[in-house]
DNA sequence: CGTCATATTGACCGTACGGTCAAGTTGCTA
DNA sequence: TAGCAACTTGACCGTACGGTCAATATGACG
């Protein structure tokens, strides 16, 4: 049941994630940029648990079609999620890794993956590691993980965060955020930000 | 499908959460008391959505016989979360209740839910409406949110609690983190602990 | 234009769960 | 202890989802 090729070649090769790569008949290659493309919005929308059989729907192909060219809802996360939310993902980590004062890259961190955690369900699961087996997924979570320990622990050694709090406080806590906007109906994004800004307040020292 | 009788009678009467009070024949009796205790430890272990099977299995009896006692997941935690979480929510909310300093109520209401939703996971049902169709538990659910807001708006008044957190902030946190204890592995509770005195930093007014 | 590897798909299976009912069993009472 | 209402239950249906496959269709190439 291996899936033929499509979308999940390996990465590296320029523009990999909108080429088909290898040689697939004419009708193949259509059905794939179409499922790609549904499985986009669908997951945009729903986040990454969206049915296939809606995928497919909305692709104008059958559910086993996906199987055959992704090789299942793993596969096809793979196939997009660099797409999806790799872009936002990579500008916020090169954001919080600019030289500036540690306190403003570590709130900025905060604000934007919260940020994106609101426009984007996808992110979300990301974040909650919903679907472990994707490679892709997993180097995403990785490298927002290895991030946040670094700028903790650059703002700890300048003393501009509580000495109590780990990075594991802060994963946690915007787990928590992404479980909310998960499970729960969307906040104004007034209330949304000024929660924020609650909890940047609580990670500073307290006086 | 009305149930016939069973636990689902009128509360107000002594020892109401024990009695099978009308005329119910020996086994019928029998098959209530354990499909009671079955549900109570079913719940306590998994939260509110545990399967009927399982607590019918549990309890030795078929999954119809609790649809004949108490009429589906509905009447049957209508049945228990008196004696599930009842009295753990009354003897919270009555420490609400006490006089006393107004930061220091807060700060104790806080805790002790925090402290009840990490010890039981029904109790984070309760406050997610999980089951939105059981009177009981919309009565809880309803006193719970009361008492949050009187005691913020107390707080309030006493210049003790931050002027920009509103009662909803403060109940949205709660239900954060009953998400996160429902969806993610418990953490240790010395970790809980801490996060939570973060939480209750980040309602202290900004210097 | 015929052939065949490549593709597609409807129909299927398996799992898990809530919910229902006819048929059989059993406690109670006269 | 006979008989009946009360009670229990296995077997069933419906929904939703992931996953698989034999049969069929079609693009590509000689």
């Amino acid at each position: 049941m291996t899936p033929r090729s499509g979308a999940a070649d390996p990465p590296g090769a320029p523009g990999s994630a909108t080429a088909p790569a290898t040689s697939l008949r004419a009708d193949a290659a259509r059905n794939v940029a179409q499922i790609r493309a549904a499985a986009i919005a669908a997951f945009h929308g729903r986040g990454l648990g969206t049915p296939l059989a809606e995928i497919a729907a909305a692709a104008g192909v059958s559910k086993a079609t996906i199987y055959n060219r992704f090789g299942g809802r793993r596969g096809l996360i793979d196939a997009v999620i660099e797409e999806l939310v790799g872009a936002e993902m990579h500008t916020i980590l090169d954001r919080a890794g600019q030289p500036g004062d540690p306190w403003e890259r570590l709130a900025r961190y905060v604000a934007d993956v919260r940020d994106l955690q609101y426009r984007e369900p996808a992110a979300v699961d990301v974040h909650l590691m919903t679907y472990p087996d994707s490679a892709q997924l997993a180097a995403q979570w990785n490298a927002g993980r290895a991030t946040g320990i670094a700028l903790v622990e650059q703002a700890h050694q300048d003393g501009v965060l509580r000495a109590d709090c780990t990075a594991d406080d802060l994963y946690q806590a915007l787990v928590a955020n992404g479980l909310a906007l998960r499970h729960r109906p969307k906040p104004a994004r007034e209330d949304y930000d000024r929660r924020g800004r609650f909890f940047l307040d609580s990670l500073r020292p307290r006086p």
